[in-house]
RNA sequence: GCUGAAGUGGCGGAAUCGGCAGACGCACAGGACUUAAAAUCCUGCGGGGGCAACUUCGUGCGGGUUCAAGUCCCGCCUUCAGCACCA
């Protein structure tokens, strides 16, 4: 007898051995192996630690890799943590301790909770978003960004807190503070900018290269969401002018009236001739408490205030219609204004109705439109023609929007555009735990970039870096930290305060892999050479538009400057479910039901907990959590291991297994590949009730399945390997192939219908051709006696599953 | 609201192209072994009806296409995720 499946003791047995002999540190380039990159997002160490959650995607990721290995890839995968952003801090103030700490406790439990997993990850490409040897490079790309003119400051919105200054969304709940309870308003302030938008259309375009997982790219399209339009000019009867972007140009005899952003610059510069401007600066102030979010809602009761005295000029009819301010249009969303059509837009007529006053003129013909708008996804492409449009009447849509847009064109005063949904990237927050911007501000020389050898700007070891009433940044309330001699004139100048967002150091470190300790430069250009583009990129359903986006526009851009020797930098993306708690609901410290990996682990071990999260459900798909399973997976685990108790000798698969270990061969090949971990499970399940039939397993076959298992179960089958004198470890394991020709059955059974019902099976030989299985299946005496008197009108043979007689 | 995804036994789930719904596992029930229990092994296991052979219903709901629909089409319902300062 074998003796017991220990796993307590083999773990870490194996970990500690993989770690003395690096096992997994990964040279760039390996003569005759090809490299591939297989990355998984890296965590944001909070202090909840890691839960079964991230189980599920790095065991995951780690299976593909192991796989890959030894089918002869030299293969990297990286792990690292994003240690900036807004719950360190928070942590940190609660608990009056500098982030610094709360950081580096969370990494080291971070760390021995993924050690115990028995990860195969290269350690010493470790990254840490936060330590100022890899921040001084975030910094640094910053700068290429600047030079380029990519960065800039710029007026954006902000929540705003009288008591506790700028507050991220999070931290405003109905539009309350959630610290002091306060009201909070939409404040304008002059904030970073990455100019994302220039990218846009190529960020879109390019989707085309990546192979991501369909409902990703849609994702992504969507929220850049490109539209094809014209932007026209509209004047101000009183004096000044706007623009508007429209993807509907073919009903701008429709237009009844104009809105304006409350925030528009126009409103402020018109004030003048705005005979009604306290109702106006009563709804202007109303708009500031409102967040965008709610702005946007779509089903909420549409307001705005009339610009009483001011009229718009159409310039297709010269009509003067009424301009008004309404809080749906954001002043930092396209042009900040918008054409109103209630006639041919839905918003535009529940607008008109509401306020009331308004003309309806329809200028499409087609519908009815005294009760709801004939839009745009219900004419185009019907042939649909213009009325009460002037010489346009009686053309089609189509052809009006280029004839419209071309007579507007002539007169100079409109432009075929592309807009986007997305929008440039607020880049600064008045906070302390993010890589502080590297700039310094001049009276003499204006915005100067901290010079490249004193890189990295260092956060300052201070006090307090709770948010200010001022609304600027801690970081401004350190004054020996804050000036600075000017690097270009000497004379006396102030440092940036802000610092960036949680989301800079995630948008590079995938590429600080490949060369992480280069002091030199942000990475090695051969050696991003040598891994990118990211073959296999996983992460959180949570991070398939922004991070992605981001990540996608910071490596675009580097690439145009020379710095990646990619457009795109990740092949493919998928994105894990999600693991809920048992009763259904995100996992969280204060619901109770975070379960922590190491608890299972203590229980029935790594391999088992590895194997049951592969094994709970579709990978892509949403789970509850619970530990049922894991237990199955251990009771699964020890009977590979019993296998050792009927080895048999032998270097071959006996002929009667032949079938059974080339399809288990197939099946985990494939079903790896695309990541279908839980049938993979279930195959490999079946050899073994396979192999209890049998009774015995010889050598041969019993190290083919150690190999299909290693992925998931890399420290038990690496123990058995050992045990039965296979080698001294299975580092130099080779993953099975397997024989197309082992695959086909001799015979095959197959269900034999009549008018779709089942009359009988039958077992039939695989090389008959559809025509003789036809004529077999006729000959069958069930048949044969249940279509007596009857006409066979059909007979439809689907090889390899069942013939269906049609009879009358 | 907008965008993306999901809904199949008591439970987790399986089902390349439309082709025998429920693979694999959990739970449960019965049996073997045992003084007994645990462990292990064997058998059964969607609902209704029938002693049985068998029959009928069945993949969120309502329609449709098809010889054939979990799968395709149209219209709904429910749940989850994201919505730009959480990362």
């Amino acid at each position: 007898m074998a003796k017991e499946y220990n796993f307590s003791e083999i773990e870490p047995k194996w970990q500690k051995q993989w770690e003395k002999e690096h096992r997994f540190e990964v040279a760039d380039k390996v003569e005759g192996k090809e490299n591939a990159y297989i990355l998984i997002e890296f965590p944001y160490p909070s202090g909840k630690g890691l839960h079964t959650g991230h189980v599920r995607s790095y065991s995951a990721m780690d299976a593909v890799a192991r796989k890959k290995r030894m089918q002869g890839y030299n293969v990297l995968f990286p792990m690292g943590c994003d240690a900036f952003g807004l719950e360190a801090e928070r942590t940190a103030i609660k608990e009056h301790k500098m982030p610094q700490e709360i950081v580096a406790r969370n990494i080291a439990t971070f760390k021995e909770q993924l050690k115990m997993v028995g990860l195969s990850v290269d350690w010493s490409r470790e990254v840490n978003t936060s330590d100022p040897k890899y921040y001084k490079w975030t910094q640094w790309l910053f700068l290429q960004f600047f030079k380029h003119g990519l960065a800039e400051k710029r007026e954006a919105v902000v929540n705003f807190c009288p008591n506790c200054g700028v507050l991220a969304n999070e931290e405003v709940e109905n539009g309350l503070c959630c610290q002091c309870g306060s009201e909070t308003i939409q404040k304008p302030k002059k904030q970073w900018i990455l100019k994302m938008t220039e990218y846009a259309d190529r960020l879109d375009q390019d989707l085309a290269m990546t192979k991501y997982m369909d409902h990703i790219k849609t994702s992504q399209k969507n929220w850049i969401g490109a539209s094809s339009g014209v932007e026209v000019d509209f004047t101000i009867k009183q004096g000044g002018k706007f623009s508007i972007f429209t993807t509907c140009i073919e009903t701008i005899f429709g237009i009844t009236f104009m809105v304006l952003a409350p925030e528009h610059a126009l409103v402020q510069q018109l004030k003048p001739y705005i005979t009604n401007w306290k109702e106006v600066e009563a709804y202007i102030k109303k708009t500031q408490k409102k967040s965008e979010f709610d702005r946007l809602e779509m089903n909420k009761e549409k307001t705005g205030c009339i610009l009483q005295g001011i009229t718009a000029i159409n310039p297709v009819n010269q009509k003067e219609v009424p301009v008004y301010i309404g809080d749906f249009v954001l002043a930092s969303y396209g042009t900040g204004a918008v054409m109103a059509v209630p006639t041919h837009d839905q918003r535009d007529f529940e607008f008109a109705k509401n306020l009331g006053g308004i003309q309806f003129i329809q200028v499409i013909n087609g519908k009815d439109v005294s009760e709801h708008a004939f839009e745009k996804q219900d004419y185009l492409g019907k042939h649909c023609t213009l009325c009460n449009s002037g010489i346009y009447d009686g053309m089609t849509v189509e052809e009006a929007k280029e004839a419209i847009t071309d007579a507007l064109i002539q007169q100079g005063v409109a432009r075929r555009t592309k807009n986007f949904k997305m929008r440039d990237w607020v880049f600064s927050r008045q906070r302390y735990w993010g890589e502080p911007i590297p700039i310094i501000h001049c009276p003499h020389c204006g915005m100067v970039p901290v010079p490249e050898d004193e890189l990295p700007v260092t956060l300052p070891k201070v006090e307090s870096y709770d948010t200010t009433k001022d609304g600027e940044s801690p970081l401004s309330l350190i004054t020996d930290w804050v000036h600075v001699p000017c690097p270009k004139c000497g004379k006396p100048a102030k440092r940036e305060t802000d610092t960036m967002p949680g989301w800079a150091g995630s948008s590079w470190y995938f590429m600080r892999y490949c060369d992480p300790h280069n002091d030199k430069e942000f990475a090695n250009f051969e050696k991003l050479k040598d891994w990118l583009p990211v073959g296999l990129y996983n992460g959180g359903n949570e991070h398939t538009t922004r991070h992605l986006l981001y990540a996608r526009f910071w490596n675009k851009f580097f690439y145009d400057i020379g710095l990646s020797p990619v457009s795109e930098p990740f092949m493919e993306r998928i994105s894990q479910g999600m693991i809920l708690g048992s009763n259904g609901v995100k996992m969280s410290k204060s619901l109770g039901n975070v379960v922590d990996p190491r608890d299972v682990i203590k229980e029935y071990g790594a391999d088992a907990l590895r194997i049951w999260e592969s094994f709970m459900g579709d990978y892509f798909d949403t789970v509850n959590w619970n530990d049922d399973g894991v237990k199955a997976c251990y009771k699964f685990l020890s009977r590979v291991w019993n296998l050792q108790d009927i080895l048999i000798d032998g270097d071959t698969i006996r002929p009667d297994m032949e079938y059974a270990f080339h399809y288990a061969i197939y099946k985990v090949t494939n079903d790896i590949d695309h990541i279908k971990f839980n049938t993979a499970i279930a195959a490999m399940m079946s050899l073994l009730n396979e192999i209890g039939k049998k009774g015995s397993i010889t050598h041969k076959e019993y190290k083919i399945l150690l190999t299909l298992l290693n992925p998931f179960a890399p420290h038990m089958t690496e123990e058995v390997w050992t045990l039965c004198g296979f080698g001294t470890s299975m580092k130099d394991a080779v993953w099975p192939t397997f024989d197309e020709k082992k695959l086909v059955k001799e015979e095959i059974e197959y269900a034999i219908q009549i008018n779709n019902k089942i009359i009988t099976r039958v077992n039939y030989s695989t090389k008959l051709s559809t025509k003789e299985l036809e004529e077999k299946a006729l000959a069958e005496e069930k048949v044969k006696s249940l279509t007596q008197g009857k006409q066979i009108v059909k007979v439809i043979v689907i090889p390899k599953r069942l013939i269906n007689i049609i009879a009358k």
